[in-house]
DNA sequence: AGTCTGTATTGACGTTCGTTGATGCAAGGT
DNA sequence: ACCTTGCATCAACGAACGTCAATACAGACT
C-alpha cells in the first residue's frame, strides 16, 4: 500500500485535490504517526546506529505495561514504517525508510524536483 | 508550537530518540493529518492557484455535513497548518506551509543537508 | 426591523483508540 | 520434562474521535 509501482510519482499535497482512496491511504500512515509513544518508538528506532532495536530495550523507556508497547510496534508494523525479526529470544525492530520519504515529499509544499514544472 | 525560536532547525526521526514534548508537539499535528476528510481538505486549499478557498466550495466537496466540515476545518486550523479569514458573508482558509516544511523536513530519513555529518 | 444565506458552536450518539491485567506462545536453560 | 524469560494476543474499560440535528452567530439585502 501507499506506493506500489509509481504510487510516489504523484504529486503533493499542493498539486491536485487528491482523491478518496489515496486521501484514505496517507491517513492511515499519518494516524500511526498520530501518538507520542509511536512517534517516540519510530524515532528510537530510525536513531539507533546498527539500525535495529530489541523491544528490550524500548519497552523500558516508557511508563507503559510491555503489551501496550506491544501494541504500538503492531500499527506501526501495520502503517509499512517498520518491520521486524525474531532471533532467539528477542525480537527486532527497524525502520522501512521508503513510507517516510513518500510522506515526507507529500508534505513538502515547496517543489523541489518540479518534473512538470 | 512546534518551531518556535529554531526548534525546526533540531533534527529530524533520525538524529536522536526524540523527547517527550517535542513527540507530544509532533503527535498533534500528526494526529490532525490523519484523517482522510482533512487531507482532502489541506490539500483541496494547498492545491487551489490563488491559495484560497472559501468554506462554501468545500463543503459540497464531501458526502458530510456543514458542521463535521466546520468541525474538521478547526482541527487543522488548531494544529497550525491553516488560517482562515471571513470577508463578508464567506469564510477564505489558506494554508500556512511552515508547519508543514518542518513536518517534512523531520520525515526525511536521508539527511539532505547534513550540517554536523 | 426583519429575513435570508453562510458559517460556527452545542449536545448527543456510536465508534475507535490507548491502556491494562491475564493469558498464550516461542525459545533457552536447567 | 520443567521452569524461566521475552514478546504477542485477548478481553475489557474509560477516553477521545467523527458525525449529525439543532441552534446560534455574522453580514448582506430589503
Amino acid at each position: 500500500m501507499l506506493g506500489q509501482d509509481g504510487d510516489g510519482c504523484c504529486g503533493g499535497l499542493a498539486v491536485a485535490p487528491l482523491g478518496d482512496e489515496r486521501a484514505a491511504e496517507l491517513a492511515k500512515v499519518f494516524k500511526a504517526l498520530g501518538d507520542p509513544v509511536r512517534l517516540r518508538l519510530l524515532s528510537m528506532i530510525a536513531s539507533r546506529e546498527g539500525g535495529e532495536v530489541c523491544v528490550c530495550e524500548m519497552t523500558p523507556a516508557f511508563d507503559l505495561s510491555q503489551p501496550t508497547i506491544s501494541h504500538h510496534l503492531k500499527l506501526l508494523r501495520q502503517a509499512g514504517l517498520i518491520d521486524c525479526e525474531r532471533r532467539g529470544t528477542w525480537v527486532y525492530y527497524w525502520v522501512l525508510p521508503g513510507v517516510l520519504d513518500r510522506l515526507a515529499a507529500f508534505l513538502t509544499t515547496s517543489q523541489t524536483a518540479g518534473a512538470v514544472a
